[in-house]
Order: structure tokens, then sequence, then C-alpha cells
DNA sequence: CAGTGGTCTAGACCACACT
DNA sequence: GTGTGGTCTAGACCACTGC
């Protein structure tokens, strides 16, 4: 073995890798070891913040998915391949990917290769529905109907804007849909869409799509979102919501106010849904 | 070296390994190769499991925090003496540390050691109260008030039973409180505990104590909360509960039934909250 | 069969905390 | 300095999938 052992040190990955796999490139022999962050300038001269190689081959491969070299449902190159394009053993690949598949952007399938998340064509439909019937075995059910109300182009209000990262009176759509199991109402949605990202959405696109509408953003408009946070509530129905879902004005409703995320924790959609909860539950898991 | 590489196979570290160290067992020669999971009878002949040792592992480490081997806050014996122990390899441990730290049992601490979960001690106090201020900046608030309603010794509904792991007329604790903040009550909780492992829990016990219950549950019943799982529902305030929370009847309220368990799935504590929510949220963060 | 992810090992070195 | 967890490598072999 002419490099033995482990080769730790600090190395910069980021500065040095081409985006694809070649020969050896000329300049990479001695290694010249920048910092892999810059002190963003201010104040705290403090430490450089160490990051490990499996960190920065994180940060590349999630590069790679942002830019879409690998689609939703695509499977990307095997670990050996990326160890390979990155220049670092295959373990350290593998952290990096173990990262990614736990955070649910990617998923390893043994025997087959490893594949970009999708919110379409897996069998866990409606990963970001966590409302389940009480008593059913968790049947868990795609919404039988949905209807949409609405589908308007308009500017953006101060408060949208600034959950959504925009400037307030920039363009959005706004939707607004009811979704019924059983024929019975159970849920209201409105939703704010950046207009940009989103330009073309219409009444027609989403009425004509069956299966998840995270789905139909990641087909249709290259959109994929990756996380959200929500925010829940008990609140009484007004008159709207009462009349569209079907119960007395006053009845508690769960609000349930999400911010989604694509890539890069950029917001790209808020929504804020009112769930009837008479024969339903909102389930969380904690630890 | 006299063993080089790799050493897969199928060994079965539970049939053989000594609770504590000590020299070489005779019998370890030829490695005989025992399932792990025996094919538990019935049909299916299927295939017996196979079981990787890392797993195999934290099944042991598991069934020493069970029996109390080390208690909460304790630091458990470093991956190199837990390697010896049972006779693997020092990563093979770190991958069952690895595995029961993100299940929050362990707690990892770079050049200090790895340690077992506690409620209490840690920073993250409070770690299942989900409801937090619309705005205030983060700011994680311990309840200023509680007030312990009552503590009952009772038995065991059916449903309760049911949901307990007992049989219907069992004894059990049943325990009501109120928690407050800056002098507004915002929480009601009904708890119902196994009379068992909670034998000699009294209002005074309660009272007295300040901090998080789940930590005086460790400490004076042995009884760590690992996870739970949560059922939420927005209600309408019945009369007592609007009084106890000091809203009108018929105030939407967000119901939050919570079932939590120990180790190995055990359910050790039912618990039913009713939040107000006008000022403050459930967060919860989906991925 | 080859290719992929999954497990296991052994050893070197780094970062961090305490003494 | 010593001991702990954290990173990185290299290589062998196992389990699964599909050709």
């Amino acid at each position: 073995m002419s490099k033995p052992g482990g080769t730790a040190g600090s190395r910069d990955i980021m500065a040095t890798t081409p985006a694809f796999p070649s020969e050896p490139s000329p300049a990479d022999g001695p290694d010249t070891t920048a910092p892999a962050f810059g002190d963003a300038g201010g104040m705290a001269p403090a430490a450089p913040a160490f990051s490990p190689l499996y960190q920065q081959i994180k940060t590349l491969i999630l590069r790679s998915l942002q830019a879409g070299e690998w689609k939703p449902g695509d499977m990307i190159p095997s670990e050996f391949d990326l160890a390979a394009r990155f220049r670092v053993s295959q373990g350290t690949v593998r952290k990096a990917i173990d990262e990614l598949a736990t955070d649910n952007l990617l998923v390893r399938r043994q025997g087959k290769g490893t594949f970009v998340a999708t919110h379409a064509e897996q069998h866990i439909q409606y990963r970001f529905l966590r409302l389940l019937p009480d008593a059913g075995n968790l049947a868990q059910q795609g919404p039988a109907e949905r209807r949409i109300i609405e589908c308007r182009r308009l500017r953006a209000s101060a408060e949208v804007a600034r959950q959504l990262a925009l400037r307030t009176g920039d363009p959005i759509l706004q939707v607004k849909r009811v979704l019924a199991f059983a024929g019975s109402p159970a849920i209201l949605e409105d939703l704010w869409l950046p207009g940009g990202p989103f330009k073309g959405l219409t009444v027609e696109t989403l009425s004509d799509d069956k299966g998840p509408m995270y789905a139909l953003f990641e087909t249709q408009f290259g959109v994929r979102m990756v996380r959200a946070v929500e925010k829940i509530k008990a609140v009484a129905a007004d008159a709207d919501a009462a009349r569209l879902l079907d119960v007395p004005e006053g009845h508690p409703l769960l609000s349930v106010e999400r911010l989604a995320y694509t890539y890069n924790d950029v917001p790209m959609e808020l929504r804020r849904g009112l769930y009837r909860t008479e024969s339903r539950h909102y389930r969380n898991e904690l630890s």
C-alpha cells in the first residue's frame, strides 16, 4: 500500500472537484487545504468551523439534486462511482448518503441502487397528510374526492410575502379546495404559492390531476417539497368554512398552517388547512 | 495479519455472550452459526430473518438499559470496552449506538462519553411538550405554575386497560392537573398510570416537584418514557374544562391524547390534554 | 452472473474534554 | 497527556435484485 491508513487532515473537496468525473485533474497534488467555510465576516474571530469530508460530499450531492442533475425517481450513481467522482472512499460517500436518506431526500434500495425520493409513485402516498380515521385499522386512504374552489392570481400581502420570502406585492397564486372522504367533506385548504415557480398553474391542471398535489408539483413545475413545519390550533368555524365543510358555525376545527420547503430551506408553499376531527385525528409521533 | 479482512458470516452473539467480559470463552472456535431468531412457529416456512450483528448488539444494550445496569444520566462504557465485552469490532458497536442515539435513547458527547438519555438535567426540558407561543421568538418556557387537581386510585375501565395493556379492573392512578403560563391557564391534563409501577404516587409528591413530570418518573419510580404517540383533535370545551381553563363553554380546544411508552414498547402512561391555542400553537415538523 | 447496497473489520488520525 | 467519540480509509464478504 502506497498510502497507508487514515488520511484525515482537513481537505476541501468543494474547491477542487470537477462537476463530472474525468482523468486525474492536474493541479491536485499537494492538496492546498483551504478551509471549507470561510469566516463569514463580522465579529467573532472564531473557529473556521471544521467541516468533515462527508458533510462536504453531502452538500455536493444536495447541489446536484437541486440543479436537477438527478430528478425525483431517478437512480443516482452508485456509491463506488460517487466515491471516484469525489475522490474519497466509498465509506465516506456512504455516510453522506446515509444522512440524506434519513432526511428522506434519497431512498436506498438494496440490490437496486439509491434513488431520489419523490412524492409520486411511492407506496407511502400523501406523506405529509397526517389525518387518519379514528377507527379504521390504519386503513390509509387517499382522499376520495377533491373539489377546487378557486385558483387566483394575486399579489402577496405583507404576511404571506414574509413567510414565502418574497416582497409585498410580488405575484402569487392562491388555491382553495375541499377534500372529502366517502362523500363527507373533511378538509378545507387554502394554498399560497410563489407566482414564479408555479407559472401556468390553473384550475384545470389541478382538477384533472389525480394523486398527491406534491407529485404534480414535481412533474409539472420541478418543485420538490422536502420538509415542512406545521402550526396547529383549535379554531371555531366561520361562516365560509361552516358552509364548505357542512358544519354549524362555531364548530371546532383543527387549523393546520403549513410552511413547506424545497431544497436548501427555500419556502415554496404556505398552506392553511381546516380539518374536521369528529371521527378523524391528526397523528404525531414523539421521541 | 493473522485474520485478514471481513468476517461477515452469521454469528449469534445472543447465545454466547457473557453478561460481563472475561477471558476468551472456550466453546467459541468453530462458530456454530445458529440463527439469531428462531422461526416463530406457525406457517410461513420463510427465511429465519437475517439479523446483522449490530442489531443484536443494539438489543443487548437495550436489555442492559431496561435492566437498569445503566441509569438515566449515567455514562455507559466506551465503544472500545463494549466492543471487547461483545467480542465485536468497535465499528459494529458504533453502529448500534448510532441507532440508539437517533432514537434518543442515548446521547453522545464528544470527548466525554455516551450517556443514557434523561428527561431531567437536559437543557432541552419538556421534550414532549410541543405547545409554543405564537409570537415569542422561540422563547421556550417551562410552565410557570401547575396545580394538581386530584390524584386518585381507581380501577381501569375497559378502554384505559386496553391502551395501557392491562386488564379491566386493574388498579390504576388518575391524575388531573392544570398548567398555566403567566397566570393564565393553558393546559388541562388527565393522566392514567398503571398502579404497579407508580405505587406510592400522591398529590404531595406531584405538588412538591418542580421540573418535568417525566423526570420525576425516572428518579422516583424508575420509569423512563422513551417515545409517545399523540392523537390530536379540535373539541369544544365542556363545563368542567371551561371552568378550569377560564374559557366559555363550547370554546375550541386542542385535544391531545398521548400514549407514552418505556423501553420495548411497553405503554406506561395515557394522557389527555386540552390546550388553549388562542396565542399558542402545537408545532410539528414533517419530513 | 454482475452490480448494488449492507455488514464487518482493523487501523490511523483528528477534535474535544478533562486532569 | 490520556481517554472519549468522530472521521476516514481499505478491503473482504454477505444479501438482494435483475439480467
